[in-house]
DNA sequence: TTGAAAGCGCTAACAT
DNA sequence: ATGTTAGCGCTTTCAA
């Protein structure tokens, strides 16, 4: 059977195509009479308009692009994956696709579907390089980043407040008689870990402590790199009582790393993470963190960017993340 | 700046709209000076041809949906989810766009963008209902299932071979000298239940053992009703010394079960499951499971959509699953 | 309230 | 090889 069009259903129903398309779109303009009769052709037949169409008149896609950075995608990353997860749903609801794509050639350049007016809007996700930036604001396309990491004035982002989650594990470890708490940060995205670093110090200094560099200045990547720097670490007599990761990746490299020391956790030291992925409340011992609603955030992902599509003015967020108690952390007398 | 169109760079080429967009589609026609005049200007102008005015014309969406079950169990989604990774890379490569999407009105109904001609193919993940195979087949869209855990003829499928697999960790349970082996399978999906059934009791009954229907006779629906089944299992004197789960994170379940009743792993129950989720290689002990190349399989569900697409027939296909060894099986004298 | 008709930006059949 | 032109199926302006 052919696909019905517009045209059909105006035949059909004996009123012309502009009576149909109002009917369609409930706008005013047709009598409650014609319009009821409408209706039950187009309920009677089942028809659907086509959307290819309707984008074109409309110069609008209805798509949204969710940009990955190319090293972890929503579908490598058990972090991004839930926030994906919020986008998604939520998309539904507003009768938005998502299309998720990554920059080309090595994070510098939109995809095509972006100049092609193939999306209303777009979602950077991680940390986005100024040049990203820069081509995207060229096109004209609203977008906006979550968990880039960074407080760009000219960017609407939606982040975790990761100064203050670093701040209340330093503190929530310090409550539990630690002193000598070293620091794992990542510093891929420098913003971040300078905010990680202020937390971490800052709390020190609220108890009196002046941590000496070696027990901050500690770098990781990902899982494998903090197993590395768990082992010099941890690997010696005077280890610390505590080791914090500002990410939990690296916490579970740590406490890998703790098990092939045949150290144990927490009795022989305690491992506190920020990000609560999915993964930390399976491994043994649970991982204690600090969470935040990534589904959550996903969510607020999609109103935001359908509100600037919108044309309205929208804020950056700031978003608070919460203390996860489980059972890496052991109090010390 | 005016977005342009492919008058405009037919105008500034000197040459008509139909030299643009052979160039622009590399088809013959035009002769080579004028191709390199044209893509002159298309480059110089840095011009990307609508995609909307080209997909109503072609009546192409080049969008694949891929329609997922449910968004609620992260454990399932764990399987899924690397799946889908393979299905997103692959699009890319293909010039396809993939939209997530799942069924409306309690998994009966399809979403309108497959209705409106917004979507090439489908691949519906995990089980189907034959109402949906019912309404997907008269809508024409060309679709395949990946993981249905069915065999149906007239649906083109993408299966991990479970029968197989559930008689090969059956067998190594076996080879390990246990014989006092429960199964704990799902029932959700009756195909999946027969399959993981027979691949049970033919695996015994190759090694001379009828086992009592009581020992295989369990089924459970997700991690938390394992724990409860496991719990009635594990909490007695005669307790088997082997449980096989057809599922991961049954499997998963079953171990939160056995720590709490103090049992350890393999010491005194060993543990197999099916799937090699994310989580089993990081639990504690590490689950051996039998797994398959999940990403691998998204990705050639692509292909296959495609080829389907094209028109071309493609067979419904089988995949091997492979043991993957770890630490949650101890041999028995 | 209704309908005719002009596009939206492409592709491709057809004429030159 | 090149250009003219008729759609694709909708929305919306404008006239009736």
């Amino acid at each position: 059977m052919k696909k019905l069009t517009v045209k059909d259903i105006a035949k059909i129903a004996g009123v012309s195509v502009t009576a149909v398309s109002f009917v369609l779109n409930n706008k005013p303009g047709v009598s409650d009479a014609t319009r009821k009769r409408v209706q039950k052709i187009i309920d009677e037949t089942d028809f659907k308009p086509s959307l290819s169409s309707k984008k074109l008149v409309l110069k609008q896609s209805f798509n949204i692009c969710l940009m990955m950075n190319a090293f972890s995608s929503p579908f490598e990353d058990l972090f991004y994956f839930e926030i994906t997860r919020g986008i998604i749903n939520q998309s539904m609801k507003c009768n938005y696709n998502v299309i998720i794509s990554k920059p080309i050639m090595s994070q510098s350049e939109l995809p095509d579907l972006i100049y092609s007016g193939d999306a209303d809007g777009i979602i950077f996700m991680q940390d986005i390089s100024p040049a990203l930036i820069e081509k995207a604001q060229a096109t004209g396309v609203p977008f906006l980043v979550v968990d880039s990491h960074a407080n760009n004035e000219n960017v609407t982002s939606i982040n975790p407040d990761y100064k203050k989650a670093t701040y209340d594990a330093t503190s929530y470890l310090l409550q539990h008689g630690h002193t000598e708490i070293c620091m794992i940060a990542s510093n891929v995205v420098p913003d971040f870990y300078t905010q990680t670093l202020s937390g971490f110090t800052d709390a020190m200094a609220a108890h009196g402590i002046c941590p000496h560099p070696a027990f901050y200045n500690i770098a990781a990547t990902n899982e494998a790199s903090a197993y590395a720097e768990a082992r010099k670490l941890l690997d010696r007599p005077n280890r610390p009582s505590a080791v914090l990761c500002t990410v939990d990746s690296f916490a579970i490299g740590v406490m890998r790393c703790a098990k092939d020391l045949h150290l144990k956790i927490p009795q022989d030291v305690s491992i506190i993470g920020i990000d609560d992925i999915l993964l930390s409340r399976y491994i043994e011992p649970k991982l204690t963190t600090i969470g935040i609603d990534k589904v959550g955030m996903g969510t607020l992902a999609m109103d935001m960017i359908i509100q600037k599509i919108q044309g309205k003015t929208v804020e950056s967020i700031l978003l608070p993340m919460e203390l996860i108690e489980r059972d890496s952390v052991k109090t010390i007398q």
